[in-house]
DNA sequence: GACAGATGTCCATCCTCATGG
DNA sequence: TCCATGAGGATGGACATCTGT
């Protein structure tokens, strides 16, 4: 309460200090940023001093001199440039009614309550337990080294722009992107403007940029396998939006080590990685492939649909059908039975991303390097 | 590209562009800043001069002078201020390997894949879907105001000093804060320094704040009138952690609406609100009665938990037992049998927490103000 | 070379004062 | 008198650089 008016009129500044502690700004600020050649006894009346008069710095004025801001963006981008292949429920979103002024309406109507943001293609970013293992990875890697992430949205060219501009304007020092859409125009822009970025996930284009991506294929591979191995000929597969890389690879992974053993057709449905679109693709399967023993899904979330499908009916699993997910993520082991998945290490993966940001910042005529990381199989119940 | 190395000499300042305009420096301010009094033929000028100079106000000298970022912090705040009763797992939590030197090591090893921060506890709130409802919420109405959150976690007392400092330093305007913990000396440092937060639920202690919060018992009575109204008789509870106000205030709300009912006993069983926690709760309550015809769990995991026991154990859902949870989360659309449960209206809290501190931000002398949110009852399959 | 003081720098905004219409 | 605008110094606070002992 004390504080809070100090506060109002005038922090204590490095100047305060300098003159509570009898010595000049600059000791202070070598103190304050630990350079090594202060005598050990002034450190102790700097620091004395510091915390009589209350200081700490200002991040502005550091900023200002230094060019960083030790915030690093986090940026969900979700949509596509062009009108591209987004469910058909992201059509009709409304735009935010943008509000000009900073200055919330002062009679705000106490009952009604606010925008809840109900649009649809943004809550089932939020809403998919990835979101939940990116955040842990990043926040993991970046707070030991007192850097915090700003969290912004990417779905339009408006929030694109916006983007950009706190980059430049120096708000964030660099952008971690979770691109969601092929199409996506967020990471050509960003190289375009020469601004320090790295990706989850390979930008469809070819672009000089650093990324961490997930070895897709060969996680397709390894679920081929456990099926095969069980002796399951007679497999299907549920396949995430070919438009995606991910998509297409876990898929082609899949196909290509059946082939191999002799299993040259493998049905498939494509859904949209939402447990939804996983039931639908489960009970297209049945109906096209009634005898089918095996089902290999690209994410968990419609893995765990397939699940529910196979329940209502009838079909026991793994007895009956085994059913294999991909990402491990806490969906897989909350299923029941609990859901054998290919793991993806999410959390390793975005805590690198953050990591190959930092090099990037330290170094920034170092050569792009992407960092691909291996899938595992984790095996609980399901198949 | 060619951005790129203007950037790393000199960007265009504000005199530039006053220079390229042929104007002078205030009035390109007045410009930027939409200011009324400048002449549409000259706001034509300058806007042209800015877009051929490529300028970017820098928020660093702005925010110096003006003392706002634009930035809001939202704090996850999970650890308990004393050895609390926090789930025994954290108990072994690791502190964070602290770097001091912000340049991650030039020579990191290709293979050793970085720390994952697997903490449980951490990784328990991201996991949840209850940390991306806020998060949309926030963002949801932060976005059209172009003001960001600031993701920050609070787990030991160097984290919500960092929590402090932050907001003291200005890297953020206020704080958004998520306890979980009633013990969280957090709320109490905050007033304490007289810094600008809203809170999600009410702290345990009486503080003059800011906060939104939930009518968590008459959401436990809706669970009980819907019980009631369906013939149960013989209900249980799975309560959440009774030294959280919403653990116990959706207990009583329950139990007390049984008891005006006729109800006079009605067994309930702890858990902490996870999955596994709603599992061995059920297990237990299903060995001390039998013959219950009625559940209602203190949250959607963990009645999910619940509906696993209970088809695990015969019982049909909702034929034989009824579940009721809370929340309205993902978790309880997609658990099968569809959940029926107590809607919190995460997202709306979250932005009203939100409009809340901008309010504080505008008037620091408004009087502190609450928000109560009702529950309302979402059926669908499972009760 | 170890240490510490003095001063210029970063850039947008606020201010005053003046000017022309 | 009023209004749009110019001109440019002062300001915010920390760091960089140079100098001097």
């Amino acid at each position: 309460m004390a504080i809070s008016d100090a506060q109002r009129t005038a922090l204590p500044t490095l100047e305060d200090v300098a003159r509570a502690a009898g010595v000049s700004r600059a000791t202070v600020s070598r103190v304050v940023n630990g350079a090594p050649s202060v005598s050990p006894e002034l450190q102790r009346v700097v620091q004395d001093a510091i915390a009589a008069v209350g200081y700490v710095p200002n991040r502005a004025a550091r900023q200002l001199i230094t060019r960083r801001s030790g915030v690093i963006a986090l940026v969900m981008s979700i949509a596509p440039g062009s009108a591209a292949d987004a469910s058909a429920l992201d059509a009709g979103a409304p735009d935010d009614a943008v509000l000009r002024d900073p200055a919330p309406d002062g009679a705000a109507s106490e009952d009604a309550s606010p925008d809840a943001s109900a649009d649809t293609a943004v809550d089932r970013v939020f809403a998919d337990p990835f979101f939940g293992r990116i955040v842990a990875g990043v926040l993991g890697f970046l707070r030991p080294l007192h850097l915090h992430p700003l969290l912004m949205l990417a779905e339009d060219e408006a929030s694109r722009a916006l983007v950009l501009d706190h980059l430049r304007q120096g708000a964030a020092d660099g952008a971690l992107v979770v691109s969601i859409d092929p199409a996506d125009p967020l990471p050509g822009l960003l190289v375009q403007a020469g601004l320090p970025a790295v990706f989850f996930a390979r930008p469809e284009r070819p672009l000089p940029v650093r990324y961490v991506d997930l070895a897709h294929q060969d996680g397709g591979r390894l679920a081929a396998e456990r099926l095969l191995a069980q002796g399951r000929r007679q497999v299907a597969a549920i396949a995430g939006p070919l438009s995606l890389h991910a998509g297409r690879a876990r898929l082609d992974g899949f196909c290509d080590t059946m082939a191999r053993h002799g299993v040259a057709y493998v049905p498939y449905t494509v859904g949209n990685f939402t447990q939804d679109s996983g039931e639908r693709a489960m009970r297209e399967l049945l109906e096209r492939e009634p005898e089918l023993d095996g089902v290999f899904a690209a994410n968990d979330l419609m893995a765990v649909g397939a699940l529910h499908v196979l329940r209502e009916r009838g079909r026991r699993v793994p007895q009956d059908v085994a059913v294999i997910g991909f990402d491990d993520s806490s969906a897989a082991a909350s299923a029941r039975p609990r859901l054998t998945t290919v793991r993806q290490p999410v959390e390793a993966m975005a805590a690198r991303m953050a990591q190959l940001l930092l090099e990037r910042l330290d170094e920034p005529d170092s050569p792009p390097r992407a960092v691909l990381f291996d899938t595992e199989l984790v095996v609980r119940a399901s198949g």
